[in-house]
DNA sequence: TGCACGATTCTTTTT
DNA sequence: GAATCGTGCA
């Protein structure tokens, strides 16, 4: 940590009032916020402060990693600092409503497609049929229109009567149906619930004591109220955000939050720190003119100043013109390459190093329109490069095979079109496994068109027709196995067939009771019409390896990085700024008159000056911008109205001078401390078998759903009410019982007679343990308790320990729960429990004494087992060493089929069960 | 220079 | 469905 400026301390120092930091890019705001709560912690210690009051929301689960991070090395190694929330507004409340409303155990979080999924299949029920829209084209549409209504600040009165809010209360009553509560939905609750319900409140109220908000010029006003709400029940809240580097106002952030903020709470110190510790003086100029025209009124005077050690040099700062888009990829590849070596400080008085790939990056406005000809003409000069966010799924052959195997079920592609689409995509399987995979196919076609769809619904359990079990059939059958795709492709491959894995989970999750002619057909006409559509960006990568590459990312997806060299190519009219969209839009189906601030959704250029202005903040040294006219397309033949004062910016240069500097080192890649949390299920199935964890989570296999899913997590849940009524003093009786399982139980995919089995062996269950465990339940100390156990090097692993009581001998006991719906290992488990024994000596700082597995099943308490020190010790190596092979992306598979692979529900894509090799 | 017309294109993304 | 381009005409 480098000396404090004074601006620094002061935004560190001022706990005793609200606090309003503007802090310019690059003036270490993370470090400063991660102080603040080390000063509170120190200072207000004494008074009882602890790190469950302390409550921090960033804007992104990245910026939250990262900011846990800085939090644990700076206030070192406290007790009970997994108590302490730093993550999303989301992921705050989702846990609020999760954790003290037993409503809610049971509900589960709907993505954006699923969300999308859920309105297409109940076009009435969703509310979309009131408000005229049109099925399938315009859901996407719809889900944000209920987004602003939910999220924005609206005008009652001039929405009164209007059919968006019938619909509104339709699609609310369609979520809560179903047990499903989206994005948006997850804060509304929680906020209606902090204002309104005098039990919640009263915790919060003595639990949140300080507030910590990062970003704060990106929240929109639902986000706000949120904040308001915790400010009102008591708690000193802290803003951070710099209003120059609002670039979210098309999705409803309100900058004028941050501009009012001193209006509208108090009382309120503001602290402006305007140095920048990350550039060079020239960045920081160009950038300050570039804000500059900002219109005086809509911002917070300040002026940001460079206070860091790097030198400017001349040519390091570049605007040029190019013949065409192909001429300036190949500057821009040349120049990248050239760049390799060059000699770089980090700090001050640090020896400089040689500049490598991932010390640079391209930022564009559009990652889709853009960065073909630039990956390119990289990876033609040889440099690393990652994309990140092209969606690239739908246009590869191994995705197109996937499809191809359900156009030919539902019977719109010949047995030749899947048979070919498979033979195209190149994935070194042998003929004759291919074959006998289509031939499978073709009967099981056969057999669906053979079963009249009348039949569907008799009285006998009508066995559901599973789309991921044809899929995982086929590619067992055809044995893919990922190390023989040639060419090195495996990877790859895997991972683009595991996201395919997951489109049919989202599409089967919403349409599971189709039968399956229905289902079948419904799907082939969702990936062939929709599903391209539905899935806009692909998913960031899952890999916990960072790979030494320049980084291609939309200048969005680059806010809070930094590169010592940035490229900002592509700065044509029409594309930065876009042109706006045309189409059928949010003010075709609410007035624009009933949302506040209703034309920041519109994106204005301000907005895209903001966005520029973050482009060149990033730049901690060199930034070379650049456009050339697009003579293919008539759109993008002007340069952006930036250029101009780009080209005219101080210090900027127009032609490359194309020094070549004294000497250049060999590149070596800053070390980067990867931060990496792990959760528990992930330790599990790790030391299940490292392969399997890499084939479901990195890669996203999902096994097919099974009708009993839920159970296992019902009885959870109904336990986990009866451990926080007990921990409130109130133990239920036996003979609530059946009212606490009909509260808890969602089995969203079981049939009747199934689900009446279910519910009768859970009341069981919960009787049994009610009744044998009256006199222990009073001695319950923690329930579902969050534990967080730091390994140091940024490595943290997190997960939720069922209970932990006291014996009657005053000894600690930590208790997992087990139901035989997913049995484990023995040795699994037992790791599992010492994991939880270690959080738990870290959350309180005592140790635990005892492990111990409850069956659920069976009724039944496992023997204690003591903990001992060498038991921990073994137990965090151990975990060491997984979160090192996952670092090194290093997942083998098991040596030889063995007992976990009999029960492993994708071992068909990773090796042959004994019987089918022979 | 101003206007009508047809052709061509349509971003950003977290939870 | 609408924004914006180039083209052709007054």
């Amino acid at each position: 940590m480098p000396d404090l400026s004074a601006a620094q301390l002061a935004a560190i120092s001022t706990i005793g009032t609200n606090l309003q930091v503007i802090a310019c890019a690059g003036s270490g705001k993370t470090a400063v916020v991660a102080q603040r709560v080390a000063h509170i912690l120190h200072d207000k210690g004494d008074e009882g402060i602890r790190p469950c009051n302390i409550v921090a929301f960033t804007f992104t689960q990245r910026a939250a990693a990262e900011l846990k991070d800085r939090i644990y090395q700076t206030v070192g190694r406290t007790t009970g600092m997994a108590d302490m929330y730093v993550g999303t507004m989301h992921g705050y409340c989702l846990q609020l409503l999760q954790s003290r409303l037993p409503q809610y155990f049971k509900y589960s979080v709907l993505t954006e497609v699923q969300a999308r999924l859920l309105v297409d299949r109940g076009y009435d029920k969703s509310g979309m049929k009131l408000l005229g829209l049109r099925r399938w084209v315009e859901s996407k549409l719809y889900l944000d229109v209920l987004g602003v209504v939910r999220e924005a600040d609206v005008d009652e009165r001039a929405l009164e009567g209007h059919p968006v809010l019938e619909a509104l209360a339709k699609y609310r009553a369609y979520l809560d149906e179903r047990r499903y509560l989206d994005y948006t939905e997850i804060l509304a609750q929680a906020v209606q619930h902090l204002e309104r319900d005098p039990g919640l409140r009263r915790d919060v109220a003595e639990q949140v004591k300080y507030l910590l908000v990062d970003e704060y010029q990106d929240l929109n006003p639902l986000q706000e109220r949120l904040v308001r709400v915790v400010h009102d029940l008591g708690a000193n809240v802290c803003v951070v955000g710099d209003d120059d580097q609002a670039i979210y106002q098309w999705r409803g952030s309100d900058v004028a939050n941050i501009v009012t903020f001193a209006q509208r709470y108090h009382p309120v110190v503001q602290v402006p720190i305007v140095e920048n510790f990350r550039s060079s003086q020239g960045v920081v100029d160009l950038a300050g003119a570039v804000i500059d025209r900002l219109a005086p009124g809509s911002r917070l005077p300040k002026r940001m100043v460079s206070a860091g050690s790097v030198p400017v040099g001349p040519g390091d700062l570049l605007c040029q013109a190019f013949a065409d888009p192909v001429a300036e990829a190949a500057w821009v590849a040349r120049k990248a390459k050239s760049m390799l070596g060059v000699p770089f400080g980090d700090a001050p008085g640090a020896a400089p190093r040689g500049l490598a790939p991932s010390d640079m990056a391209v930022l564009l406005r559009s990652v889709k329109g853009s960065a073909a000809p630039i990956v390119d003409a990289l990876r033609r000069e040889g440099l690393p490069v990652v994309v990140v966010g092209m969606n690239t799924l739908f246009d590869t052959l191994e995705a197109q095979a996937a499809a191809a195997l359900f156009q030919f079920l539902a019977g719109t592609a010949t047995e030749r079109e899947l048979q070919s689409a498979w033979e195209q995509a190149d994935l070194g399987l042998e003929p004759a496994a291919l074959r006998s995979a289509v031939l499978l196919a073709g009967r099981q076609a056969k057999a669906l068109t053979a079963t009249p769809p009348s039949v569907a619904n008799g009285t006998a359990r009508q066995a559901t027709y599973s789309l991921q079990r044809a899929f995982l059939t086929f590619l067992e059958m055809a044995q893919l196995r990922e190390e023989h795709v040639p060419g090195g492709r495996g990877e790859v491959v895997y991972y683009n067939l595991g996201k395919f894995s997951q489109v049919i989970s989202d599409y089967e999750q919403v349409h599971f009771h189709s039968e399956a002619r229905q289902k079948l057909e419904g799907f082939a006409s969702f990936l062939r019409y929709q599903a391209p559509g539905y899935y806009p960006e692909g998913w960031q990568d899952t890999g916990y390896v960072k790979p030494d590459a320049v980084q291609v990312m939309t200048v969005h997806q680059a806010k809070g990085l930094e590169w010592p060299v940035v490229f900002l190519p592509c700065l044509q009219a029409n594309r930065f700024p876009p042109k706006k969209p045309g189409g059928k839009g949010k003010w075709h189906v609410i007035p624009r008159e009933a949302v506040r601030g209703a034309d920041r959704y519109d994106g204005t250029v301000a907005d895209e000056r903001r966005l520029l202005y973050v482009a060149l903040t990033r730049s901690k040294k060199y930034l070379f911008c650049s456009w050339a006219p697009d003579p293919s397309n008539q759109l993008y033949r002007r340069p952006s109205e930036f250029v101009p004062e780009l080209e005219q910016g101080p210090g900027v240069m127009t032609t490359d001078p194309a020094l070549q500097p004294v000497a250049r080192l060999s590149p070596a890649p800053k070390r980067a401390v990867t931060n990496m949390a792990l959760s528990f299920s992930d330790l599990k199935y790790f030391f299940e078998c490292p392969y399997e964890l890499k084939l479901r989570s990195l890669y996203g296999f999902n096994p097919p759903l099974d009708p009993a899913l839920g159970y296992g997590k019902s009885l959870h849940n109904a336990l986990a009410e009866v451990h926080k009524r007990a921990l409130a003093g109130e133990v239920p009786s036996a003979s609530e019982a059946a009212e606490i399982v009909d509260r808890h139980l969602h089995l969203p995919f079981a049939y009747p007679a199934l689900r009446e089995a279910l519910r009768a062996s859970a009341v069981d269950a919960v009787t049994r343990y009610l009744r044998d465990n009256a006199e222990a339940l009073p001695k319950t100390e923690h329930a579902e308790q969050m534990v967080e156990i730091g390994l140091g090097g940024g490595l943290v692993v997190n997960g939720r320990v069922d209970l932990v009581r006291r014996t009657d001998r005053r000894e600690v006991v930590v208790i997992d729960f087990k139901s035989t719906e997913r049995a484990q290992a023995e040795d699994v488990s037992r790791l599992q429990l010492h994991t939880y024994a270690l959080g738990y000596r870290e959350l309180t700082g005592q140790p635990a004494d005892l492990v111990q597995v409850y069956n659920l099943d069976r009724g039944e308490l496992a023997p204690p087992e003591p903990v001992d020190q060498d038991l921990e010790d073994r137990t965090r190596a151990q975990v060491r060493l997984a979160a090192q092979a996952l670092q090194a992306n290093r997942l083998n598979k098991l040596a030889r089929w063995s007992k976990p692979c009999s029960r492993c529900d994708v071992s068909g894509v990773c090796r042959s069960a004994p019987a089918v090799r022979a």
